[in-house]
DNA sequence: TGTACATCAGTGAACGCGCGTTCACTGATGTAC
DNA sequence: TGTACATCAGTGAACGCGCGTTCACTGATGTAC
């Protein structure tokens, strides 16, 4: 091999997610803003001052945690607006949003607590995320036969109100736990029929 | 007159009030579990000790903050869904939620930052409140003629459709500020209409 | 391949500070007679 | 109305503790020759 990725380099990644692991750990019964620097070092195994090679505070590290819980949810979302079927579309969406809370329980967690919290950079992070993917369903909205005669502003609010309702499924599955999983995304699956009603007679 | 409060008891229901005003006021740009009892009582003007005179701890008082911030607004809501007519009753809603924000925007604040926030007691407290609120929507509705044939269950989606919107819609006219209000309103009113359209057509 | 020097992730001691909670107290208000 | 005692909201000193941040350091890894 002519260039491994150096010894040192990935040491450094190793303990970089490791901070971050320890900290999303401690934000399950937490917020960002109490959760201290000391807290997580302690519970990663590294000297206090080690966290400073990382990153600049707590905040820097909440907003590395937003990217890393959704920053790999664009494309799978892409997907599921992908389904030409309007109710296979809904079932698909809302079975990418239970995945991701039974995979990721902890980023959701914290992307609920902190999506209104008291750390401005990590909410204006999560604001900026939940603002593409409205962007992103309008886009695909767009796309369709059913968005003719759609103002691009009717298309946007109907787009966000999909990543309304997403954010609430996620966190209510999240209070639900795995038993009552069943029972919210039917919850939210006849909600989005609804809705999905509403805009096949927006234009009457 | 035969019996006052009472110079003791009027005093300290002063204080107490006092040190929720206190904390409301730090609450804008903090979150509940990063807020001090110390903090609290300086900014009131009282030795910490007094705090324990009014709450067991930070939590208790911010148990206190949601009777406080939701506790008037069942009447009021009650008022806007009495509206016979389905256009008025959007207008209305969305003005109550609009002026509570107006004149209450550091409670609102509040509910926003710890509906999902890390000190469990409040999160409850919140969540008792809204589910409250949930079912009396679904009471208001059953009443109406257009509720026939509706089961109780979708009556309930619906009015947790209406509730969990009314609560995104608070939050946003926070971050916009007084000069979005009137854009954020109406994003609001046009979802609800959405919403409603997809109601009447729910049973076709 | 071997050597000499540079880099830099992680260390550990030290700092000043504000925290929550305890305790015995004070003195104004309330009550019984 | 006046007196004697009880109540209790608020005080202030004291405590031990963990916090974030600084600093000079160490020693393994990386690099130039």
């Amino acid at each position: 091999m002519s260039h491994t990725v150096g010894i040192r380099q990935a040491q450094k990644q190793k303990t970089r997610q490791a901070l971050m692991d320890a900290a999303l750990r401690l934000l399950e019964t937490q917020s960002l803003s109490s959760v201290g620097l000391r807290e997580v070092t302690r519970a990663v195994g590294v000297a206090p001052t080690a966290f400073y090679r990382h990153f600049r505070d707590m905040a820097d590290l909440g907003v590395a945690l937003v990217e890393e819980s959704l920053g790999a949810l664009h494309a799978t979302i892409g997907e599921a607006l992908a389904e030409s079927d309007d109710a296979a579309r809904i079932d698909h969406s809302v079975a990418v949003v239970a995945a991701l809370v039974r995979t990721s329980p902890a980023h959701v967690r914290f992307l609920a607590r902190e999506q209104h919290g008291g750390v401005a950079p990590v909410r204006e992070a999560i604001g900026r995320q939940l603002r593409q993917f409205g962007d992103e369903v309008a886009a695909a909205f767009a796309d369709e036969p059913e968005a003719a005669g759609w103002s691009p502003e009717d298309l946007r609010m109907l787009a966000g109100l999909y990543v309304d309702h997403m954010v609430v499924t996620a966190s209510a599955l999240l209070e639900a736990g795995p038993g009552g999983e069943e029972e919210i995304a039917g919850l939210a699956r006849r909600r989005l029929r609804l809705i999905s009603l509403g805009r096949r007679h927006w234009l009457d």
